[in-house]
DNA sequence: CGGACACTTCGATCAAGGCCGTATCGTGGT
DNA sequence: ACCACGATACGGCCTTGATCGAAGTGTCCG
């Protein structure tokens, strides 16, 4: 299989809307059964299955089996990835749109992008950190400060790569319809598992939906001046 | 139009193999005409017209015309940047193919990617620099050291970001059969482009392909002690 | 001006695949 | 044991769109 060739199969993967409205579904790192994930697909369960099954050969998505449920998530961090790139080029070629974002205004604020934190809150949260000289942050690339180094060891967040070479773990996330970058990458998922081990987040009824405890509302207030009910519109 | 149906459209505009084919075939910068495009699509030139329609309309393309010619290439960097995400992508899910890499032994060394050098003399750049601690280059994400900072700015490399707010500059780019990342972003655009006015590299009867030079041999052995004919294999 | 060439448009054909109705399988709860 | 429910498999309908032949437009060259 030559590589445009297997470019054409994954584009036709998620060339469908039912298949591309099913990923976004998934794309902040929930799992899902194949009746919720029919429903944002505007689809029938068995029309879904069939999608899924595709996905799943696909490599796009995998499957858990719980009792007499499967959840279905993205597959791996390269499958958020390729639909961040998407979406990304979306922004960039349909900026008519004015009226962007979800309607739901606790998805505004915060919400998970696959294993980082994103929306406003998370753009805010990046902007401090930059502001502070912990981290850089540019469209091409980002980086940890010296100081960074040592705030974020001390929180006890791992950023040796495990022993692989990847020595910088900042990336840029861009929210693709805010144009703000948010922070992604090892640190982005290690911060966002640092808030869950502080329990400013709690995992809601559906997995990995975020919910903003008492603490984390604190939390960002004290650490990074945020007020979090505050933080105005974000977008998805 | 809501974000996941333009992910869809995307992912049938490229889920074509005769588009996918072209894209890939101007993926390193180039800009061909669209019997070329034809021919490497294996379709015919009335077909391909259609198709390049299709992408132009899709903002995956642009042409400009000259005489009787008219040149296709891509669009933006948003769109590279989609196809790598794509091939990295298919890399990462079907290793089992053992046989890679173009069959023209003079791109395995060194090709253009979209605006900056790719191939096996790229990536032993990259090692070069990495190891003389100008940069820091990881899967996530890359950065220049201070030291980095005075040698490419004594090299004449603009590395400003154009007044915007990106100070990092310094992206990797996966060689998706190869492994091993190279660079890019806006330092290995500014690399390139540097390498050029140098004449370490000719630009080829058909746009932007590369043609070592003399003064590249001896440019790329005094530079980084790198002999380039022998620097191997590469892939694509 | 006429022919060669690059490219596009139009029209008809045809295969791929999305969709759903129905049926089947398996699990959990009563 | 029974039923409810989630999920998948099969079969047939139907739309989408890829393809190429033929014809039309524009450009360069002799």
């Amino acid at each position: 299989m030559s590589t445009p060739a297997r470019v054409a199969e994954i584009g036709a993967l998620l060339g469908d809307p039912g298949r591309a409205a099913m990923l976004y579904a998934v794309f902040d790192g929930r799992a899902l059964t194949a009746c919720e994930l029919a429903e944002v697909a505007g689809i029938t369960p068995q029309t879904a299955s069939g999608h899924l099954a595709r996905l799943i050969d696909g490599k796009a998505m995998t499957v858990t089996k719980q009792g007499r449920h499967r959840y279905f998530r993205l597959a791996s961090p390269e499958v958020a990835r390729l639909l961040e790139s998407m979406m990304q080029f979306s922004a960039m070629t349909a900026p008519p749109e004015v009226r962007t974002g979800p309607r739901d205004p606790a998805l505004k604020a915060f919400r998970s992008c696959y294993d980082h934190l994103a929306g406003n809150l998370a753009v805010a949260v990046a902007d401090r950190l930059v502001e502070r000289g912990l981290i850089e942050l540019g469209e091409d690339g980002g980086l940890i400060t010296d100081r960074g180094q040592d705030f974020f060891a001390e929180l006890g967040l791992d950023l040796t790569g495990g022993g692989k070479s990847s020595r910088p773990l900042c990336r840029p996330c861009l929210d693709w319809s805010e144009r703000r970058v948010h922070l992604a990458g090892r640190l982005g998922a290690e911060l966002l598992a640092y808030y869950l081990r502080q329990h400013w987040f709690r995992r809601a009824e559906r997995p990995r939906t975020l919910t903003l405890t008492r603490e984390g509302e604190r939390g960002f207030k004290q650490a990074f001046g945020l007020d979090v009910r505050s933080t105005g519109e974000c977008s998805r």
